[in-house]
DNA sequence: AAGTTATGGCTCC
DNA sequence: TGGAGCCCCTAACT
């Protein structure tokens, strides 16, 4: 509190509240003040979105015209109103772990209006909201050709799969963005504009590209490194800019190949390059301008894209199906996920949309939607969660596996010791191993052996293999492991800083809409 | 422990 | 075209 040396300056003050039954007069009286604070948070179930009785947000107006008077009354109003939309009535923001909605904002998961987030028809399902969108056929020859030399790539039948649920280890204030190749060659693309190259044997670091050789010239002129690839066939590291500008640098000659080429609008920013992984002529980026689009590297100009898939946000990320490449998978603002299943057909409108909540992009890095390059039938993908549920009292940001065929979330997972968002996620090549980025903290994730002892009241998530619901029991590991996942993106043991999970705080099945 | 802050994106004018 | 103002669940640091 603070201090209250001009106390008996304050001219007379008085309440306004809620119910207009009690309006109290004087400064002194504390007493009344403080009925006004709420306590510690209800843990029960949430109403309704119009209870009036808790977590309102407090106004406090003060009548200028009144105060210059010197001693008129000032006004203090107790008026309760939601702090979203300003109005009273009801209330928005935490109870406890559950987020109650403001109801008079569109769904904050689907951007729909006429309902909120705890009834929002693709949060209850276990659908987990697909949208089919018009299938447009077309069957134009090309496509039926490369259908069928694609086709015998992927299974028919759906393997089971083994989801990372578990963590092992986690590093600490880790925060750095490299990307590797086999060769233990390290390429860093950077917001200041550069591209460096460091020989993990030697440690030695080279400059490759600077896009800001003058230096600081204000903020229209600092070009900023966003998307990053690299075609390892052509020897080539690609980069996009905040200009929308792509870049080209020889890995064998370390020097920038051609000029810039404009590949989305002029000054928006390009945040996503991928080359496809079975036609390395094939390039995909993604912008700030609503669009992906796929490049001939051949006949790389501004204009001069194969396609362009549109969206109604800005695209974070898109990615070619790993191991046929032919299919497409987006994230955009407008929490939804985009799949092309053919990149031979008609790409004007995706084959299928999945809400998703990964809407955040202020303070965070923005969401991204990675393939599963294990599975071979190109169907699953892992996603964090931005939205938080209610997990046995704690508010929690799972990291979703989505059956991207049928928009089916098949699992997902979180930790009671991680409270934070996980933007950013990625899949072991070979193993059943998850690697999430959280804030500045780097966790890796792996399944739980069935050899490890199980506490039997430590009932954890519910995990769906294969279309089969599987309960799995779920215990904190306080310790990795030091004889397994060793194969260099795993680090361990010391910078573990995590306690063992409590066993009543381990997370209970997401609760489902009253 | 509250307040601050990070160079974000959208809409409106 | 560009600037002002607005915006629902951050999280680390002070």
């Amino acid at each position: 509190m603070a201090p209250r040396t001009r106390r008996m300056a304050f001219p007379k003050v008085l309440i306004e509240r809620d119910t207009d039954s009690e309006q109290s007069s004087s400064s002194d009286d504390e007493d009344e003040l403080e009925e006004e604070d709420e306590g510690p948070p209800s843990e029960s179930e949430p109403e309704e979105e119009d209870s009036t009785k808790n977590g309102y947000e407090e106004r406090i107006e003060e009548d200028l015209s009144l105060k210059k008077k010197g001693k008129a009354p000032i006004t203090i109003s107790l008026k309760k109103v939601c702090k979203v939309c300003k109005k009273p009535g009801h209330e928005a923001g935490f109870k406890g772990a559950t987020y109650i909605d403001c109801p008079m904002k569109p769904c904050f998961l689907c951007k729909m209006p006429g309902h909120t987030t705890m009834t929002c028809p693709h949060r209850v399902a276990i659908e987990h909201g697909v949208i089919p969108a018009p299938r447009t056929s077309t069957h134009n020859t090309v496509e039926y050709v490369l259908q069928r030399q694609l086709r015998p790539r992927i299974l028919p039948i759906k393997p089971a799969y083994v989801i990372p649920d578990q963590v092992c280890c986690a590093v600490i204030r880790y925060h750095s963005r490299f990307k590797s190749t086999n060769d233990g060659m390290v390429y860093a693309a950077s917001s200041d504009g550069t591209i460096s190259s460091t020989d993990l044997e030697t440690g030695m670091s080279s400059s490759l590209m600077n896009l800001n050789p003058n230096g600081w010239q204000g903020p229209s002129n600092w070009r900023m490194l966003y998307g990053m690839d690299i075609n390892s066939e052509k020897g080539v590291v690609l980069v996009a800019d905040n200009f929308g500008f792509l870049y080209m640098v020889d890995t064998r000659s370390n020097s920038k190949i051609g000029e810039a080429i404009l590949i989305h609008k002029k000054g928006s920013k390009v945040v996503g390059l991928h080359c496809n992984p079975v036609q390395p002529e094939l390039l995909l980026s993604c912008g700030n301008d609503h669009f992906a689009r796929i490049w001939d590297m051949r006949q790389l100009k501004a204009g001069s894209s194969l396609s362009d898939l549109a969206h109604k946000r800005v695209v974070n990320s898109a990615y070619f199906s790993p191991l046929s490449g032919s299919k497409i998978l987006t994230t955009s603002q407008d929490n939804r996920l985009r799949i092309w299943d053919s990149i031979f057909g008609n790409l004007d409108s995706p084959s299928r949309e999945i809400v998703h909540s990964h809407d955040f992009n202020r303070h965070l890095t923005p969401f991204r939607a990675e393939w599963d390059p294990k599975d071979p039938t190109e169907s699953l993908a892992v996603i964090g969660r931005y939205i938080s549920e209610n997990y046995n009292g704690a508010a929690l940001h799972p990291i979703d596996f989505i059956d991207i065929s049928t928009g089916q979330l098949v699992a997902e997972v979180m930790d009671p010791n991680i409270t934070t968002i996980s933007p950013v996620n990625k899949l072991h090549p070979r193993d059943d191993i998850l690697a999430s980025g959280s804030s500045r903290s780097l966790f890796i994730w792996r399944p739980k052996e069935k050899s490890e002892p199980v506490e039997k009241k430590d009932e954890s998530k519910i995990i769906i293999c294969g279309g089969a619901m599987k309960k799995r029991k779920g215990k904190f590991r306080g310790e990795s492991d030091d004889d397994s996942e060793d194969d260099g993106c795993v680090s361990k043991g010391k910078n573990f800083q995590f306690k063992k999970a409590e066993s009543k705080s381990a997370p209970r099945p997401r609760k489902v809409n009253k």
